[in-house]
RNA sequence: UGACCCAUGGUGUAAUGGUAGCACUCCGGUUUUUGGUAUCGUCAGUCAAGGUUCGAGUCCUUGUGGGUCAACCA
């Protein structure tokens, strides 16, 4: 593996420009701005890598800065789960940072610019305002407030913060242009009156800065180099550039805004209010649903954090629309998970399998290897005895050459035991099979040596001794959604898409070295996927999420 | 009807103006006590038309297609 990657993205092509104009690399320094109104989600994890991953290559500092000016909005409960996720990927932050920070020194430099003659306090309504505006093609007009005087304006802004004006009567605005072919800089609100307790300032405030005045004002004071965010915020940058230049000092860094193409996977939905939805609406079980595309319920699926990472570094960053093909994220757990994940054995669809030569009441511990893709995994034992399961689709009494698995008058090996053959079946009154009987080959236990052992017979299958075994309850999931970009349809809503089947709860028999295993462990039930402990599990009950099947060439032969 | 952004295989992403590469997906072979893994291989791409140039995915022009922008949200 050589790790030198000579290709760099396009935000490391702009940090590499300005390195060789001139900017000292120790003046490097990021953030990662999120607003604590939601669960973080993959296409964060996008972000997150982008921006600690520059820390990490440039050796410089990252801020986790929580983007709280909305206390109607906000709560802690956010902030925990973030800082939680964060962690959990992997980053360190350097400071813990809120814009709530600043509002003193926002409120302080508010003033001096309405002292400048560059702001002032209009008391229109919303409606009138948004009239005035004018649209992307035609220019907006001037307010008849925008030529208050700056004494007249600083009494009222005074009065604004003092909260002796009804929310949503005043707001101050930048006296910038009404007719800027930019709408944002048609005379934005920087403030508004909000009369609500803040999670963190509580009652101080009840005048807020709106996002475009805060956050480059937050990029400034903190002297971030580069301020990343996603696209649609690219017309914003006229606004921060010109909030910065009310307040700049040459002596100081200058951040600059770039902006890069937000993540899109396929068959979800990345929406902060399109997730709340799905939650609210009860057709998830909560942010942590294992369906879900947060990071909280990637890792409840069964997601590792390097998993996660390796797909954001894969995935690439650009300037393009994109939808990713969730095959790429899935890819990247299995090849995760298929070097680290213990191998156990779990049969999901039981049929019993009687083996008549088998002596009854006998049992042996069989031993297993943990994980044959690693020596260091060790190894386990795994009970045997005359009675067990296999998956109901192991077994056909008719099948043609193509089936490896068990048939009539065929043999298989049961993985880490004997090869048996199949010599009858029992049935139910309605047909339906009940019991297999097969006999073993007594010579052919694996590891044995012995030349039975060695023999040499089609299919491999998974088995576990019904007197051993422990019963679990298996979540099976799938897409949450049958359409690739189930919200890029203009005429329907994204919940028309919905997939009925996106969970399927089975009991099933799993291996009893299961017993021990702890919440979010890992494991691959051999031949069917990788699977890990819910934490629903309690002392009786087990409960597993499957995390992703295994590849099946069989099943795409069968379609 | 304006401004801005974007356009490379099915998907995602590379390529100082100099051999269009990598990964996923699909398909096929080999190995295999997981129809997994590994490994080898196949198919498949520069939106269009002009222009500049010895040479254009890259620069220019026009067109086409997609996206973004008018919350007292972020």
């Amino acid at each position: 593996m050589n790790e030198e990657k000579n290709s760099l993205n396009f935000i490391e092509q702009i940090i590499e420009d300005d390195l060789a104009n001139g900017l000292a690399q120790d003046k490097l320094r990021f953030r990662f701005p999120p607003e604590p109104n939601g669960y973080l989600h993959i296409g964060h994890a996008a972000s997150i890598c982008l921006n600690f991953g520059l820390g990490l290559r440039y050796n410089a500092p990252v801020n986790l800065r929580f983007d709280d000016t909305n206390p109607a909005k906000e709560e802690q409960e956010y902030v925990d789960s973030i800082k939680h996720d964060v962690q959990w990927l992997g980053f360190t932050w350097d400071k813990e940072l809120y814009s709530s920070d600043y509002f003193q020194q926002l409120y302080d430099w508010a003033v001096e610019i309405i002292k400048n003659g560059k702001a002032y306090v209009d008391d229109q309504s919303s409606e009138e305002m948004a009239l005035q505006k004018g649209t992307p093609t035609e220019p907006g007009t001037d307010s008849k407030n925008r030529n208050r005087s700056v004494e007249e304006n600083l009494a009222l802004f005074l009065k604004m913060k003092n909260g002796d004006f009804e929310e949503g009567s005043h707001v101050l605005r930048a006296k910038i242009d009404m007719k800027h072919v930019n709408m944002h800089m048609r005379d934005p609100i920087m403030y508004r009156i909000l009369k609500r307790h803040h999670h963190r300032t509580g009652n101080d405030w009840c005048i807020y800065p709106m996002y475009d005045w805060t956050h480059g004002e937050s990029d400034y004071l903190e002297q971030i180099s580069h301020s990343i965010c996603t696209l649609e915020f690219k017309s914003h940058r006229d606004l921060y550039d010109w909030y910065i230049d009310q307040v700049y000092d040459p002596a100081k860094l200058r951040p600059k805004q770039r902006e890069f193409a937000r993540r899109n996977l396929s068959y979800t939905v990345m929406s902060k209010r399109k997730l709340l939805q799905l939650v609210e609406e009860g057709i998830v079980t909560g942010w942590d649903d294992p369906r879900m595309p947060t990071i909280s319920g990637l890792r409840r699926r069964g997601y590792t954090p390097e998993s996660i990472r390796t797909f954001s570094e894969t995935a690439g960053i650009s300037k393009r629309d994109n939808v990713t093909d969730v095959a790429l994220l899935e890819y990247c757990i299995k090849d995760d998970l298929n070097k680290t994940a213990p191998r156990v054995m779990a049969v999901l669809d039981p049929v019993k399998v009687v083996i008549t030569n088998y002596p009854k009441g006998n049992e042996e511990w069989l031993t297993a290897e943990n994980n044959q893709e690693d020596e260091s995994a060790g190894f386990r034992e795994v009970p045997f005895s005359r009675e067990i399961y296999i998956e109901k689709e192991d077994f056909r009494e008719e099948a043609n050459k193509k089936f490896f698995r068990l048939k009539l008058g065929n043999e298989v090996r049961l993985k880490n035991a004997y090869i048996i053959k199949a010599e009858s079946v029992v049935k139910d009154e309605n047909g339906e099979i009940t019991e297999i009987h097969c006999t073993y080959d007594t010579e052919s236990l694996s590891g044995s040596g012995t030349e039975a052992s060695q023999r040499k017979v089609k299919g491999t299958l998974h088995w576990v001794s019904i007197k051993h075994a422990v019963k679990a309850e298996v979540r099976v999931y799938d897409r949450l959604f049958t359409e690739e970009a189930p919200d890029s349809n203009k005429e329907k809503d994204f919940k028309d898409f919905l997939n009925p089947d996106s969970l399927t709860v089975l009991e099933a028999f799993v291996e009893p070295s299961l017993k021990e295993a702890n919440v979010l462990d890992r494991f691959q039930f051999q031949r069917l996927g990788y699977f890990c402990v819910d934490k629903d599990t309690t002392e009786f009950h087990l409960v597993f999420n499957r995390t992703v099947p295994l590849r099946d060439s069989w099943a795409k032969m069968e379609e």
